[in-house]
DNA sequence: GTCAGTAAGTTGCAATTTGAAACCCACTCC
DNA sequence: GGAGTGGGTTTCAAATTGCAACTTACTGAC
């Protein structure tokens, strides 16, 4: 059996806590199921809310939270796309498309992971059809970082900690 | 104003369910708030129930039942740390730390746009302590791919559509 | 003017989940 | 025996989700 001590980091924790309001901060604003898919929903172009509605099957009440939230969060920005009657649409702001690479990486796992029997996805660029390549490298010595060779430090470098994502 | 038509691939959606599936399968294991954040403290090396119930103050009931169902999901596993009596700990298993990619861009995200006025983290390679790059390539053409020139296609290339993350 | 249809919600209520905190069990060690 | 630690379980109120009926504001056809 293995006997392994708790990480004894924890007299510096004052500044993990700037780590730590990120992520938090993310899963406050996005942390749920129906906010994943509906940002889902609109990197695939479904931006109405009966098209949102009928892909997702969720419930109206539902939807009309998590859209105002979503909005109100400045992720998503309702969009006239016709005049008469007016017509709104939900489309991706900058924050709101950053998240893709939330997304991308929670469908990379999942395929991987959770295919259930059906074909899993495999991820192209679009112009050639080759499969794309993830990484996270350190541009200063040219390689690619497996997650255990990062830390994370706090933007003023007031201290360096060692953590894991 | 913008006047945009929704997607017209609605047609070929039966094999968009195969990529929903992969996005669906990870929800519904690891999309609550709660193991999300579970899970980036076993990242962080707090692995025993008191030590997670601390750090997060998440209700123990609520722990030992996210516990439960990743553990059950083979993202965590329970392994004895000591024999005195008999302790264990929730260690991640392969599958659990694939989901480092997530945590990580979850927390990039946060920290560009939730840093609510503390200082953000920059993430860095341990070694040299510079900052990480994070990137979507195309090995083929050697370049960077935004999310905008990603498709994803069934893994058995039955097909092509062209769908966002 | 009336009516049907569409889009985008709102409302009411039951079921489920979360959250707080008390309680419990199984040890170990003095 | 008793105190302390670790790891839960149980109870119950509050909050959220989910279902489905209902509402509002149009538009266009007749």
């Amino acid at each position: 059996m293995t006997s392994t001590e708790p990480s004894s980091d924890e007299a510096a924790n004052a500044s993990i806590d700037a780590q730590t309001s990120g992520i938090q901060g993310a899963l406050d604003l996005v942390g749920d199921r129906w906010s994943m898919l509906i940002l889902r929903a609109s990197f695939r172009g479904v931006r109405r809310f009966s098209a949102i509605q009928t892909d997702l099957g969720i419930a109206k009440n539902l939807l009309a939270d998590r859209l105002a939230r979503l909005v109100d969060a400045d992720i998503l920005a309702r969009v006239p796309y016709q005049d008469r009657p007016v017509r709104h649409e939900y489309v991706l702001t900058e924050k709101g498309r950053d998240l893709s690479a939330v997304l991308i990486a929670l469908m990379h796992w999942g395929d991987r992971w959770c295919h259930h029997g059906s074909a899993p996805t495999v991820l192209v660029h679009d112009e050639c059809g080759e499969p794309i390549e993830h990484s996270v490298r350190c541009p200063a010595c040219a390689t690619d970082l497996s997650p255990g060779q990062i830390q994370s430090r706090p933007g003023r470098r007031a201290g360096r900690e060692r953590t894991k994502p």
